[in-house]
RNA sequence: GGAGAGGUGGCUGAGUGGUCGAAAGCAGCGGUUUGCUAAACCGUCGUAGGGGGAAACUUCUACCGGAGGUUCGAAUCCUCUCCUCUCCGCCA
């Protein structure tokens, strides 16, 4: 959500830097309507202070004891006149705010100008693919071999899209949380925090994902209630409405959830194994800060995301995602890619974004700055996403014989070094 | 699930139909005093939107959990709803 007199006055510049997200943005509307809707605010406004001012006398009048019939009567009439009008700029504001909701953030004038995710930028690449003396096998063959994931038991307790893991393979999906939350409160200055993962929709309207995503999300029946599609929107929404001191920020939270997303419109894309589910989890790191201190957030938040990687001895790259790829209400992402030999690719694995503003108006999530509030910059990115990391460790770090080597910094976490072949049961 | 109490500005908290955008206190901001700090004192101090103004500012409108209603007029009365608290029941 933008502010509406900057857009006013920058209007050029604005639809400018937003041309370059590629798509249609409908900004020639957007001044017609706006002096449509102000003038139909005056009008009403303009009714409404005669009409105060004549209730006031009639209170006078009364207490003088005279008669007011008349009076009242006119009032009464004016009321009537008022509520037609209200109800023409509420439909006129109702057309606006959704045009203004359908604006997306403003790209962040270091972001690479592109159509899409071809035109990314590689900013650096750390690690260097394991050569193998054999053919790797991905993990969707791997796993049930191994008796660690079974998608045949899934789909009869609940459907496609959806993962049993048995022993070790719980196990590891276990120790990643703990290893991934351990590291970001014990040495990248997070909290923890624990969330609901069932959120109302005005949360999910104050990150964005309403109103134009819903199909995206899985909704509660008769309820207004809706399963988180990350920690993101509760963890964001903590401080929806409030006022932050300037000296809390910059606030960093992280938080494990699970994550719920219909996939709507992905049928056919990664349909094999457990890259893309209807659940999965996830820890998620959400920052709060001043204006000034977002971007060097965004820095450290990406790193943060990276050491994990770092330390569990994984290939990645980081792309910093062009103007026509990034998410509409980010103003620059950058992506973290993690190798995958069963698919001899990278493949996304955090993505790590500042919204500077956006979804603070949104939400009206302000802090103090001296004698005035302002909107603080919100922050999120993937510490990481725990299902791809999975596969990432199990595609990595597999043997010629099938078992998988259990990377060092999980060990505590495992009480194993290698994975092997589970008894089927 | 049943019974009751309550939701007011950044915070605490008064206000039961008319001049209440809302007392008072705290915090904040500006100042006086002061060797410094603290205290004291004076002043100032809500948010959003519309109009006017280069600006300081000014004027109007809306907002006392949310949505409706009654009334010439609602923080105040009515209905629904959400949330919080207390007690009972049930439950991991």
């Amino acid at each position: 959500m933008h502010d509406l007199s900057f857009f006013r006055t920058n209007f050029e510049r604005i639809a400018e830097r937003l041309a370059t997200r590629g798509g249609a943005i409908n900004l020639e509307g957007f001044r017609a309507l706006d002096s449509e809707r102000r003038a139909a605010i005056s009008q009403a406004e303009q009714l409404k202070a005669l009409k105060n001012q004549h209730s006031q006398e009639i209170g006078k009048l009364k207490r003088e004891g005279a008669d007011t019939t008349e009076r009242q009567k006119e009032v009464r009439a004016a009321t009537e006149q008022i509520a037609s009008l209200d109800e023409r700029v509420a439909a006129l504001d109702a057309q606006f705010q959704e045009l203004l909701a359908g604006i997306p953030n403003i790209p962040h004038e270091s972001v690479p100008l592109g159509r899409s995710a071809e035109d990314n930028v590689e900013v650096r690449r750390v690690g260097e693919p394991r050569t193998l003396d054999f053919e790797p096998q991905a993990h969707w063959d791997l796993g049930p071999a191994l008796g660690i994931l079974d998608f045949e038991r899934a789909g009869k307790i609940t459907g496609a899209r959806f993962a049993l893991y048995w022993g070790a393979g719980a196990r590891l999906e276990r120790a990643l949380v703990n290893f991934f939350l351990d590291t970001h409160t014990r040495h990248h200055g997070y909290t923890e925090v624990l969330p609901p993962f069932m959120v109302n929709s005005a949360s999910l309207y104050g990150t964005g994902q309403l109103p134009k995503f819903a199909a995206d999300l899985f909704k509660i029946e008769a309820s207004d209630f809706w399963l988180i599609p990350t920690a993101e929107v509760p963890v964001t929404n903590i401080y929806r409405d409030e006022v932050l001191e300037a000296e809390q920020l910059p606030i960093a939270l992280c938080a494990y959830t699970p994550c719920f997303r219909s996939e709507a419109g992905s049928y056919g894309r990664d349909v094999r194994g457990i890259i893309r589910q209807h659940q999965f989890q996830k820890v998620e790191m959400v920052k709060f800060t001043r204006p000034e201190q977002s971007y060097d957030e965004l820095d450290k938040l990406t790193g943060d995301a990276e050491d994990l990687l770092i330390r569990l001895g994984l290939p990645f790259r980081t792309v910093v995602l062009c103007t026509g790829d990034m998410g509409a209400s980010s103003a620059k992402t950058y992506d973290i890619e993690v190798w995958l030999p069963g698919q001899n690719n990278y493949k996304e694995i955090s993505s790590c974004s500042n919204f500077e503003a956006f979804q603070a108006r949104r939400a009206g999530i302000r802090f103090r700055n001296g004698k005035k509030t302002e909107f603080a910059h919100t922050l999120n990115g993937s510490g990481l996403a725990v299902g791809r990391t999975w596969v990432a460790i199990i595609e990595n770090y597999q043997q010629k014989d099938g078992s998988v080597i259990v990377p060092e910094v999980l060990r505590p976490y495992m009480n194993e070094e290698v994975i092997r072949p589970e008894r089927k049961l």
